[in-house]
DNA sequence: AGGACGATTAACT
DNA sequence: GTTAATCGTCCTC
């Protein structure tokens, strides 16, 4: 069953721990990926220093401004894909970062894309990691998640927020350290590890 | 026009 | 534990 979208019209912070455990699609390259989806992060648009859209609207942020149920992918660090999924009523700037999943379907395939994972359970462990199993880039960005046509759709997200979460601060951001906007499933092994956000300090450090 | 930096990963020591 | 890879985006001249 494709996502409802209203469901996804929603903060991002509100909408995130409910993606904890429903199936990404892709049919990208006429080859079938899903992943279950065991950890995400919650970016909240204008009001979050740490989003893409804090400066407002880009180019490259239009689709975080659009409609919920859509597919974000941005480019980073000059080589890797990531998705989203746009959360929010249209018009104000809120996504859902994938940042990691168990691969349920097609794993031949993903295997293929990630030919340095060494276990399973590493073919999708972060979220360049997951975008590369499922073939996204540039092409898929955009893509209504909704509709049962598109070649990467949301399905099975629960109808009710999972027992078990847990929380804790966002991966890899230097802004908002102190929000615990990243959610994922307790004792998961395809979940990724901690790293602790922003470049290096330089100068004295901070004052206890 | 120039430069700093990044919602990361893999391969090192 | 550290660091190179690598380029689009955005800010500041």
């Amino acid at each position: 069953m494709t996502a409802d979208r209203s469901r996804l019209a929603r903060p991002a912070v509100v909408v995130a721990p409910r993606l904890l455990g429903a199936v990404i699609v892709s049919d990208v390259g006429d080859a079938r990926v899903a992943i279950r989806l065991s950890e995400v992060e919650a970016y909240e648009g204008q009001d979050d220093p740490a989003s893409h859209a804090f400066r407002g609207l880009t180019p490259r942020t239009a689709v975080m401004f659009g409609p919920a149920g859509h597919l974000y992918c941005y480019f980073t660090y000059g080589m890797h894909w990531c998705a989203n999924v746009v959360c929010g009523v249209d018009g104000v700037a809120a996504a859902v970062l994938l940042r990691a999943g168990e691969v349920v379907d097609g794993i031949d395939v993903a295997r293929s894309r990630r030919p340095a994972a060494r276990k399973d359970t590493e073919l999708a462990r972060g979220p360049a990691r997951l975008a590369t199993c499922l073939g996204l880039a540039a092409a898929q960005n955009g893509l209504d998640l909704c509709d049962p046509a598109s070649p990467v759709r949301l399905e099975s997200v629960p109808s009710r927020r999972p027992a078990l979460v847990a929380s804790g601060p966002r991966v890899g951001i230097s802004a908002a350290t102190e929000l615990t906007w990243r959610f994922w499933r307790p004792d998961d092994p395809t979940v990724s590890p901690f790293k602790a956000g922003g470049r290096k300090r330089v100068g004295p450090p901070p004052a206890d």
